[in-house]
DNA sequence: GAGGAATATGTCGTACAGGATATATTTTGT
DNA sequence: ACAAAATATATCCTGTACGACATATTCCTC
């Protein structure tokens, strides 16, 4: 489930679907590396003020890691609309 | 040139990698994006604090996306060391 | 639709980011 | 070794994140 991450908000659904995936709540998941529940929750949300600090313990969390590529051109989907 | 991000670090790192192999200084690349020379410096070099409005500003301004991904094992290289 | 879990929202206080600006240090090319 | 460019560091100011804590709202499940 690779997804291009351009704004706070796509990383906060990245980030959402990936804590869902573990079927984990923001309360586990942010006491497990000593974040508060409602830190989660803004992040998943799209806080464009979040920290980088925040972000990587969260990703700890979720024992997921990140990578850093070219952007990619819009593809298009069975309808031939872009996306 | 795939790297694993698991820090403000090594994000730091990737981000100048990226930076240099367009043979951008980070003047022109922060105004590009109207972000002062001495944040970009300050991210590069792992500033924990940095707010992701800011990254995603730079990569705006690199033509780069993020990834998210299940957190990999450590490999080995020629030598057998893990790294 | 009631009860509980999960998520969102709020306040307060402390800390630090980033813009604006300046200057110091390092790097690079000749 | 010099000059110029690039990067790092610093101050001041304003804004806001986050922890701690509390409460409201939404979402399930029965």
């Amino acid at each position: 489930m690779i997804q291009k991450i351009i704004s706070p908000e796509s990383l906060g659904q990245a980030l959402r679907a990936e804590r869902k995936l573990k079927g984990l709540s923001q309360k586990v998941v942010g006491h497990s590396v000593g974040m508060e529940q409602h830190t989660i929750s803004k992040i998943e949300k799209g806080n464009p003020g979040a920290e980088l600090n925040s972000l990587f313990r969260l990703l700890a969390a979720l024992d997921l890691e990140l990578t850093v590529q070219p952007r990619q051109k819009p593809e298009l989907d069975a309808k031939g609309d872009l996306w």
